[in-house]
DNA sequence: TGTACATTACGAAATACATCGTATATTCGA
DNA sequence: TCGAATATACGATGTATTTCGTAATGTACA
């Protein structure tokens, strides 16, 4: 099997990957557009940022037109499952039901019944195991 | 209120304050002994970090011994609470139900039915709100 | 056509992190 | 009492991350 090494995305970066897996494919203005809304930061930085996204692998880019577009090259349910293991490792000693406990009991009723009935149906699955 | 800003603290300075969070005091030997066993690392590294969060406020330590002993100063569950809230944030869009439906959905039937029994109890108390 | 504008490329600087070597101080037992 | 063992303090290094300025290049329109 090839080298398929899993390259961890900083903060920043997956900030910028959220944006690139919600559009699908999107330009450095465009991404950036996106940043600005939310903090304060200049375009080269995202650019640089995205340049270096490209050569670690985590995104693709066309470059055949002046401008280039760019794509996620990161699963991205992978991606959070990876980040999700390593937080329970990390952080809640390796208990993904502490993890879940936590983060449902401290949502204030943001979650709507449909959400609240997915759940239900993923712990009945699970049960009858 | 006095000024109590949040210190996001590394990923070597979560390892040491998951043994800080369990043990409630322990010397550098120990949190370095502790470490020593999963990953490679010099006992003045250790030191260094464990001075490291001392200075950031991370931990508290008695210093009336030769062999200083450290307690954690920060909350486990604020703690837990504040980067599991960064991590929906960042990697999940803001839905917490994503994360959940994720941390449970993959974990392989790891989780036991006391566990199971325990996220039921909590969504039926969703459910009744 | 040439000038204003947008875009990429490049590199430098500032900060954070993890790591460890060396110096210094203390303790304890032979 | 002296030396080995142990502890802390301090500083240096290497790498990663974030940030942005400047230069070079392409584009479009007045």
């Amino acid at each position: 099997m090839a080298s398929t090494k899993y390259i961890k995305p900083t903060e920043s970066e997956l900030e910028i990957l959220q944006f690139l897996w919600m559009k699908g494919m999107a330009t450095v203005r465009e991404v950036h557009e996106s940043l600005a809304q939310s903090k304060d930061v200049g375009y080269t930085t995202t650019l640089k940022l995205m340049q270096i996204m490209h050569e670690k692998g985590l995104v693709r880019r066309d470059e055949s037109m002046r401008t280039h577009v760019y794509q996620p090259a990161v699963n991205k349910e992978k991606t959070q499952r990876h980040l999700l293991g390593k937080m329970i490792e990390n952080l809640f000693g390796g208990s993904s039901t502490q993890l879940v406990l936590q983060a449902l009991g401290n949502n204030d009723g943001k979650t709507t019944k449909e959400e609240l009935d997915q759940i239900q149906e993923l712990l009945n699955n699970l049960k009858n195991q």
